[in-house]
DNA sequence: TACAAAGACTGACCTTTGTCAGCACGACTG
DNA sequence: CAGTCGTGCTGACAAAGGTCAGTCTTTGTA
């Protein structure tokens, strides 16, 4: 596979980056040196929980899911990942294996960068370093926010926080799209499929969303807000 | 309050603390300028949910529980920290408030050294940044691991766990100490209190634990680990 | 010493959530 | 075109877990 193709290079691509910005040619050469990109079709594990945690990835484009694989084959979705994401820091840190594994919703192209080349540049760009470990934090502090979430709101509120988070952060509008599963949503909420279902269902006839098909519009994002706080 | 007394300053005292171990005596100085010890006496608030984070603290002695104060009057418990347990990292980083509160459940020396000094130090000494995001990393880790435990499995699995890890991580003996309440026990595996005294009990029927008071000691640790892996 | 206040414990009951079986519908595929 | 596979959906039922009221211990204290 021509890696060129697909990228040009971080030192024109990254600008894109947030997190890349602040970098030097010589840097964005640096982590450069052993990048490289693949693109994954629909479904495609791109990382798989369990194994050497050798590189950082950056998602360049597309949509992709993130999740632990659990107890008893249930799996537990961390998150939903667009560009600019960063994945697998904290795991390349402490060399040991991936704890979670990322698979492609839609096509999606993936940048492939070296976990030791970007351990070099944390060490010789301390303004880098702190970005990065703010980035860690802001991670840190959301595992913490859902865990509370989850083990201490009950199903509607837990639906409640998804759809909230779906819309707000991933989507930025008031649809979310059909790449998104009856499942998924119930991986990310911790419940059965089937109850995901039945609380959508219901929300549908309380008029706060409407279904069709696979889509969900969220029509009362304030009803949506006040049965998040309530639990 | 006569600092003095209760810490000789950092050049002497954070021998002990391992991420402390790597410093000069002129980087220990750096944090020692505006740093300060505070005794807390059990049941004592050390470090309040919501207040701004100015500090990250450092466990000398002692014991204390950190929690989120979560939805409808429930706590989450985090951890159980014992020195040299380093808290605040992630909040100080982003500059914003506590996320969870630290409370004494025994005496407890605890260090407030101050955020921007520790920041200028991660930026001066990349060892020492490595070392710290490698911190942070274990417990975004662990976060994530409890995140999975605490939403998949059912409560026999959730207890085991609890009993495992203060068995084996915190009191590092076979008898969970009465330092540790029934309701501490119900808030870290994300249940009621009469729910996990139900469970304890039901475990000291089955021999697999004995109960003394509020000591919990541990008999047949292979069974502990077996439950917890079935769920 | 006696009393009060916490915390441990138990049983009965109720709510929440999961499971299972079955149907409907659309998208592939032979 | 029929078949089948994945997914959404529903109702009936079962299991897990919370709530509540009340008792029993322990501990601290006047």
């Amino acid at each position: 596979m021509n890696v060129e193709k697909l990228c040009a290079g971080c030192d024109v691509c990254n600008q894109k980056s947030p997190l890349f910005n602040i970098l030097t040619n010589e840097e964005l050469q640096q982590i450069n040196g052993e990048r490289y990109a693949v693109r994954f079709r629909a479904g495609e594990v791109i990382l798989k929980q369990g194994t050497h945690a050798n590189n950082i990835i950056s998602v360049v484009e597309g949509f992709a899911r993130m999740y632990i694989e659990g107890h008893n084959d249930r799996n537990l979705v961390l998150d939903f990942i667009k560009p600019w994401k960063l994945i697998g820091g904290p795991c390349v840190h402490l060399q040991g294996r991936y704890t979670y594994t990322v698979v492609a919703v839609n096509d999606t192209l993936v940048c492939f960068i070296d976990g030791e080349n970007f351990k070099e540049l944390l060490a010789s760009n301390h303004i880098f370093a702190n970005q990065f470990i703010s980035l860690c934090s802001v991670d840190y502090n959301r595992a913490l926010e859902r865990m509370v979430g989850l083990s201490q709101k009950q199903m509607h509120g837990r639906i409640a926080d998804a759809l909230i988070y779906l819309v707000e952060e991933i989507y930025q509008e008031n649809v979310i799209g059909g790449e998104i599963s009856r499942q998924d949503i119930a991986d990310f909420t911790s419940m059965s499929k089937d109850s995901a279902i039945r609380i959508l269902k219901e929300f549908e006839r309380d008029g706060i969303i409407n279904l069709e098909g696979r889509n969900i519009e969220v029509l009362d994002n304030n009803r949506l807000h006040s049965i998040s706080v309530k639990g």
